[in-house]
DNA sequence: CTTTGCACTACTGTATACAAAAGAGGATCT
DNA sequence: AGATCCTCTTTTGTATACAGTAGTGCAAAG
């Protein structure tokens, strides 16, 4: 009764978290190859677990596996930021359809507590914790609705993005800005706590990180008619750049 | 150049696949353990790929993974028939809204080669290859959109989903009526290629297997706000039943 | 008779060890 | 000289073996 602990993170997701931490941080090129061996002389442990690490990271899509010749970090193209982009848009308007009609106060308190933390760390400074921050705000968001599957794809979605966003340092411009992101973190709370759906939804289009996303595009390859239409929507309807 | 097969496929992914069948065969209970010795003898190989198979398996939503009490076979509640039912419903709306700007011809086809199939299921009279046939259907739908993580996600629901109609035999009957059922998706895919996304969220609405879901959770506990509003929605809104 | 503590069993988590396949490099043949 | 085949190395896939933990059942004491 004593341990309502997680008891002790196994090897295996100590292992994910720590590689999720790596690739997150733009540690790895894409499609740099991942060989068993090094990774678990670098971790200190054997290939088991890391194996198991693997296989979460692939299934997260941080990685790519293919069979006989192993891991490696996934090479992002413009239909997989079209894909990421779109999924992960739908998933919070869903989120926060469902959320809407019975909003439960101790997730709205959450959604508050992280838009209060992005506060504080813009008082002090310092830019990395605000990504991170930032994405725990979106999660408290998601979280509204009270659905394990919608977050936990949605999760997923949010890490390939921060893949995305650490393949160019542009992207760090648009958190530069630690007051005005935290500015567009509250007015979006503040959609959402009214309660129109129609004024959330164009919230959320105007919100997502596209205008970065599209710095990021012209960088990469990999480009289909899905994403080209995509992509021109997007140009099309981008309200913040000049 | 001679193999673009799959070289072979690993015992992991062979030990999932064989999992995954037997799993929504039904012959398992919810909440079941799964020992991972007795699965080894059972499929004839080690722990090492079992236990990859079993992480997929956990990741899909079939099985449920605590540490240091091993993996059960997951137990569905209320809430996650829910989940399941509306992420589904969602991804599936998601997909043809994608879609419909541009049909692309060989992905109608395979539509198209889905109803076929199943037309002549309904022909011979076989009905579990129906239900397989249904979900290959659904799953060219969703494949109109080209976008590989709406598939990706919307299998794990297919498989839940498919997973509760395991629960009970009630589920049969839906299918019962091989003509209707075809009947039905041709519709379907009818009201798709007409292109009307409003006439599409409702052939959406009507169709999802809503009328079977009922059943099912009534004989199901795990209830939340959330599930209690959905399922009432439903109740109001089933033009089938009488 | 009930409850608590201890020991045992059984299973998961992890490591080491082996086999097989893919890729690279060199040698040989054309 | 160039190309092809073979061999060797590297790395993944798989198996066996060990350690640690959680759950269970029994026994003893209150």
């Amino acid at each position: 009764m004593s341990t309502l602990l997680p008891s002790q993170p196994s090897l295996s997701v100590l292992a994910r978290q720590a590689l999720e931490r790596t690739i997150l941080e733009g540690n790895y090129l894409p499609g740099e190859r991942l060989v068993e061996e090094r990774l678990c002389a670098e971790l200190g442990i054997s290939r088991p677990p890391l194996r198991e690490a693997l296989k979460e990271l692939a299934h997260t899509g941080l990685v790519e596996h293919t069979p006989r010749k192993g891991v490696r970090i996934m090479s992002i193209t413009q239909h997989d930021v079209f894909e990421i982009a779109t999924l992960r848009r739908e998933l919070e308007s869903m989120a926060l359809r469902l959320a809407l009609p019975t909003l439960v106060p101790d997730r709205v308190a959450r959604c508050e507590a992280a838009l209060e933390t992005m506060r504080e760390i813009a008082d002090s400074g310092s830019e990395g914790d605000m990504v991170a921050a930032g994405f725990e705000f979106h999660y408290a968001v998601v979280g509204l609705a009270g659905h394990a599957r919608i977050e936990s794809t949605y999760r997923a979605m949010a890490m390939q993005l921060q893949m995305c966003m650490a393949l160019n340092n542009q992207a760090r411009r648009e958190i530069e800005d630690l007051d005005g992101n935290v500015a567009r973190h509250a007015h979006m709370l503040e959609v959402i706590l009214r309660g129109d759906i129609d004024e959330i939804e164009t919230a959320l289009d105007n919100h997502g990180n596209l205008s970065f996303l599209i710095d990021v595009v012209d960088r990469l390859d990999g480009a289909t008619p899905e994403s080209d239409r995509w992509l021109e929507e997007v140009r099309a309807s981008l309200p913040t750049a000049e």
